[in-house]
DNA sequence: GCAAAAACGTGCTGCAAAACATAAAAATCG
DNA sequence: CGATTTTTATGTTTTGCAGCACGTTTTTGC
């Protein structure tokens, strides 16, 4: 028995991948069988780049994944958060294009990925699934526009309030009922807030020194949700 | 006789509602026959609202739309625009939203509306009409992530810039194959580009002295679109 | 065709945020 | 466990952009 890390059973993934498998009909659970591959990636792997051509269907299953886009100085704009179990990277393919975004883990994660053109097929025959997706699509489209109106009128104060809420209605509190259940580096709460590390370091230490977070490192407790909830709305 | 400006009759439109109609079966056909309505709105006119309870599809038969929403200071930030023959609308429906952003009329425009339950029952029955509208959003998606970057990382140039070519695309040009066939106020091409109408301002008569433009009030010529596409990309 | 209103152009001022610099603390790794 | 690298923290400088004021031009409506 070596010591790497073992693998998920394929067999012990597939009840995890309900939100999608549900909809599928027999036929096509058959096809998602025989054709998924489990994937483990480390800390600040890529799944994929910029550029890249759309191969696979990524479903999440445990850890967490940024979706983010270069900008103009090398700069980085995180896009989306992926939590288990949500799945990926097939936007690029639907769309004819190549990726557009990057997509990296942010701690340990597994995944599982299916061929996209299969994913295709099942779209071109299945009336539940498609609809399920256009649901999906329309929900982030909705995301989207709030979002560019977010990053691009609201001041710091009020981008890294709500990422900060975004945060932790993500993934939620620790049992104390304040500390944000994630562990991020201010240069990737940056990357969500559009704004410079150093910027996001400085308003953290404001809002500590103003009693509505307690931040340790990383480990980040809302104090005043109430007030945290303000400062987002009014930017 | 009187002088009041007249509809055009529904059956002139069909045939001009093609990319939908076209994936329609035989059944839907005649139930968008039966349903459907035409419109027309005036310069500034407002289709829909931010909060309003979405309720028809609507199909842009000529004229120009922007969909947009209401910023931090009463900003707006123009998100898309709609071209003839493109529909919109149905976004926040599908989403089970009302409304997050507003749709009115750039100049005089005719459109016609369809209920937007009919359209959800057509796409819980038509796969080809399921498939095509996840393609418009996942196309649609793409454009937003880039926007995101575009209007939270590039300068007040590349933007303007962004945006001038963004409504060549759209609106293509005129027969001296320079001036672009729409006309915008500053006020407009700031609310497309985030930035105060002052700075769409100084930003036109910037590229105006460069010669990168001729600008004559709301008509602007490229003249010089290699540099153009050069300052969108730098930022 | 004229008056009123809206849109456009330009200069100036102040502030928010980015960039830069540097030091302290923490994480990583041989 | 100590050494090197990364992350976090904070102070300073510079830049970019919004806000305002004011004058001019163009539209709009009677």
């Amino acid at each position: 028995m070596t010591k790497r890390q073992e693998l998920p059973n394929t067999e012990d993934i597939l009840p995890s991948l309900s939100p999608i498998s549900s909809l599928l009909t027999e036929e096509q659970k058959k096809e998602l069988q025989t054709n998924i591959v489990i994937k483990r990636y480390k800390k600040n792997e890529m799944m994929y780049k910029e550029g890249d051509v759309p191969q696979f269907l990524h479903c999440l299953i445990s850890g967490k994944v940024k979706i983010y886009k270069e900008g103009v100085g090398g700069r980085n704009q995180i896009v989306h958060i992926f939590k288990p179990v949500e799945f990926f990277g097939f936007r690029a393919y639907l769309a004819n294009e190549n990726y557009i975004t990057s997509a990296a883990a942010f701690e340990s994660t597994t995944l599982c990925i299916i061929p996209v053109a299969l994913f295709e097929k099942w779209l071109s025959e299945n009336l539940q699934l498609a609809n399920y997706v256009i649901r999906l699509c329309a929900i982030e489209i909705g995301i989207l526009n709030r979002h560019i109106v977010s990053l691009t009128q609201k001041h710091l104060r009020g981008r890294i309030a709500e990422s900060l809420l975004f945060l932790k209605d993500t993934y939620g509190l620790e049992d104390d009922e304040q500390t944000i259940s994630a562990r991020f580096s201010r240069a990737d709460l940056a990357d969500l807030s559009n704004m410079t590390t150093s910027n996001a370091i400085r308003t953290l230490s404001a809002f500590s020194n103003e009693k509505i977070l307690d931040v340790r490192g990383r480990v980040i407790r809302i104090l005043d949700e109430e007030q945290l909830r303000k400062i987002s709305k009014i930017g």
